[in-house]
DNA sequence: CGACATGTTGAGATGGATCAACACTTGTGG
DNA sequence: CCACAAGTGTTGATCCATCTCAACATGTCG
């Protein structure tokens, strides 16, 4: 989406800086929120909350172009942790610098907003993936999602996208346990439905998969960045 | 939170006006999305999305004070519906009033995005729930939660709260059938938890709920209002 | 009075969890 | 170069939390 010359060359003094974190990393800790605000340049990374016993549930993939820490910032002492899946890099903003943003360029606090009520519309997904759909369309539905996304992000290439993450975060994400999430898995693969191999997912038949999960996918017109 | 005398004076005419809906009825359909947004002045209402065979998740409850509609006016199609428990009373803005109030108030611009982050940070909560939580867990969980939030917005009175949902809400909101949202809520009462009765909740033993639930509560500084 | 919403309870079925192996790959230190 | 540990995927056996089905009770409302 255009973004204004002088918003840009705020955006760039805005800017803290860019960070790289290495696969595995945690790039924001559950436990302690620093209040700093993130563009995710490239890679894969994920929110994710745990119980006290360990039980971890993912709330969202993030992808280049997503913007992290709001709910840090604001939220009533509900944390959650920020992990890299892959070597990603990032931009970050200084933690308090959100408020001149708003004062100093409302269209950009706009799509701030934009951006944040986008994710809650995920988590809202995701909500009802966990809550109501059961382990094979939930695997269809987690497979749909975040092929769609990197295909709007222009990272689908001859039908199929890196996958970096293992089951274990599908499991995770999709709040079944590991050895389920094979075996569904296997059994979408086997129906021919999709196809994982050396890190890269190929989907096989998007039409029954969106069957399965009961997705269909209205593309926004077009999305902020930051 | 305190607003200055200009900035309300400004939400005074940004609003279109007062609605009363009844309880029960639907506020905003799931399938077309109108772009108005509201605030949630009285009553009980939720958000929810359903699949196509009817299965029903709620992806949360709103109280007074609420914001609602921003996901609609933004989500990437994903819609989600929103009905009236109680008779509620909305003030409602402008379909295309929030860019006027990001670009003539920042201050309010940075108040929606900051009520918009503590929702996502509700369902984030909801998600861990969802995924996470087995289904003791989930009924502590729902009823911790829901205590708080009305204990903060002043309407807890005497160690008891207005609780107009029915078992129906409780399974929808947690991802469980009826029947065992039925069993689960009945077991917690027997070991004398809690009580629901004429349409009040009183909490006997908040300790115990917290420590099933492993839900630990830290209220934020300070809320914003629209 | 009957229709309807809501809550309650039991019996049986089942989807998914848990437990326990094992295979394969990769990286590491000796 | 090999031995070994660690991460990941796979598979079978068994268990159990939750779902489904089916009744029935109660209160409200026309």
């Amino acid at each position: 989406m255009p973004v204004k010359a002088e918003e840009l060359k705020f955006i760039e003094a805005f800017r803290t800086g860019i960070s790289q974190v290495n696969a595995g990393d945690t790039i924001l800790h559950e436990q302690k929120p620093n209040g700093k605000l993130f563009t995710l340049y490239s890679g894969w990374g994920f929110r994710y909350k745990t119980l006290s016993d360990g039980r971890r549930q993912i709330l969202n993939f993030l992808l280049p172009g997503d913007f992290i820490g709001l709910q840090q910032k604001f939220a009533d002492g509900a944390m959650h942790g920020i992990e890299a899946v892959t070597d990603v890099s990032l931009c970050v903003f200084p933690r308090d610098g959100l408020w001149e943003l708003f004062r100093n360029h409302p269209s950009l606090g706009y799509d701030v907003t934009w951006l944040a009520a986008r994710e809650e519309g995920m988590v809202d997904d995701h909500l009802l993936t966990a809550g109501r759909r059961n382990a094979t369309e939930r695997v269809a539905m987690l497979l749909m999602h975040l092929f769609r996304r990197l295909e709007r992000v222009g990272m689908a290439e001859g039908g199929q996208i890196e996958f970096p993450i293992n089951q274990q975060h599908i499991a995770d994400a999709l709040g079944l346990s590991l050895v389920h999430t094979n075996k569904t898995l296997r059994r979408l693969r086997q129906l021919g439905l999709h196809e994982i191999e050396n890190g890269k997912l190929r989907l096989l038949n998007t039409r029954a998969l969106e069957r399965i999960a009961d997705f269909y996918d209205t593309p926004p017109p077009q999305v902020p960045l930051l």
